[in-house]
DNA sequence: TACTAATCATTGGTGTACATACTAACTGGC
DNA sequence: GCCAGTTAGTATGTACACCAATGATTAGTA
């Protein structure tokens, strides 16, 4: 006679719930950047933001929104910051007045040049490899397809 | 002669980068949780604070700090929040009147029972295999090994 | 034993993050 | 040109999340 394991496993076992994982992984990366941000004068979510920019720079609001994954209204705010930094301009997009348009400022622009060495700070200081690195990045993104269904 | 890519890759794009991805990943997937957790009447990190209790009910904010990762700061409103829900009793230590001691309520036990279900109408809705959420489960504790060294 | 250092929780400040409600501005159909 | 319905962004309220400072208590030590 096959014996069942006598004690059953626990579903609510803290250590096996991957929405933990993903919340302490996320909490503690951003920490690792925390301090190469500092001297930027960026927090992570306006790091993601200056990324986005960098990338193309006239951008809406609900175009970061989108891409981002974030509420407008917690954009606002933190636009609002990156103008007060000097990184960012805000100007109501002449064609559509609803539409607010992101630009890159001159100071905004150059700080890129200081930027490309976080990834590699950071990749460093995780010590893990590329091909780690970029399957973690297919599961995250796999991850974020279902979830966003 | 072997030319090299005309366009050197960018590492500042922004879907490349594993700290975006990781953020995304945990708020969507909390976002999940969201509409499931709302009839208990428990945010995620409520959630999570329940969980380390359903393992172990005495515990002080210390070790719940501890074990969640997260601050004392953080967590002291939180188990307020809990206490005035009903799921917890917050009271000092006997032994050593600087600790807090958190207990779970006859309520807060019940809970469990309904808990119970949750893990598995989220990996209903995720749409992923055990063995997908097992092994992310462990690249993410790599991680977080790795980033909180 | 008195003094000092370490520990634990709370408080206050800043910055997300989300839901809801709101205003201004645009759109299509008439 | 007008209006119902939609869209873009903001304001407000609640709840994390982290840091630094504070206060109370305990532990360590000369």
């Amino acid at each position: 006679m096959i014996s069942t394991p006598s004690i059953p496993e626990n579903p609510l076992e803290l250590e096996r719930q991957v929405c933990f994982a993903l919340a302490v992984a996320s909490r503690t990366v951003i920490a690792v950047y925390r301090p190469i941000l500092e001297p930027l004068n960026l927090t992570h979510p306006q790091y993601l933001v200056m990324l986005a920019l960098w990338e193309r720079s006239p951008r809406t609001v609900k175009d970061l929104s989108t891409v981002l994954q974030l509420d407008p209204g917690t954009l606002s705010p933190l636009l609002k910051r990156l103008e007060a930094i000097g990184y960012v301009e805000r100007q109501r997009d002449k064609a559509d007045e609803r539409a607010l348009a992101l630009t890159l400022t001159a100071k905004g622009t150059e700080l890129r040049r200081e930027a490309l060495k976080i990834p590699f700070k950071v990749v460093e200081q995780l010590d893990m490899t590329f091909e780690e690195l970029t399957q973690l990045n297919q599961v995250l993104h796999k991850v974020i397809a279902k979830a966003t269904r």
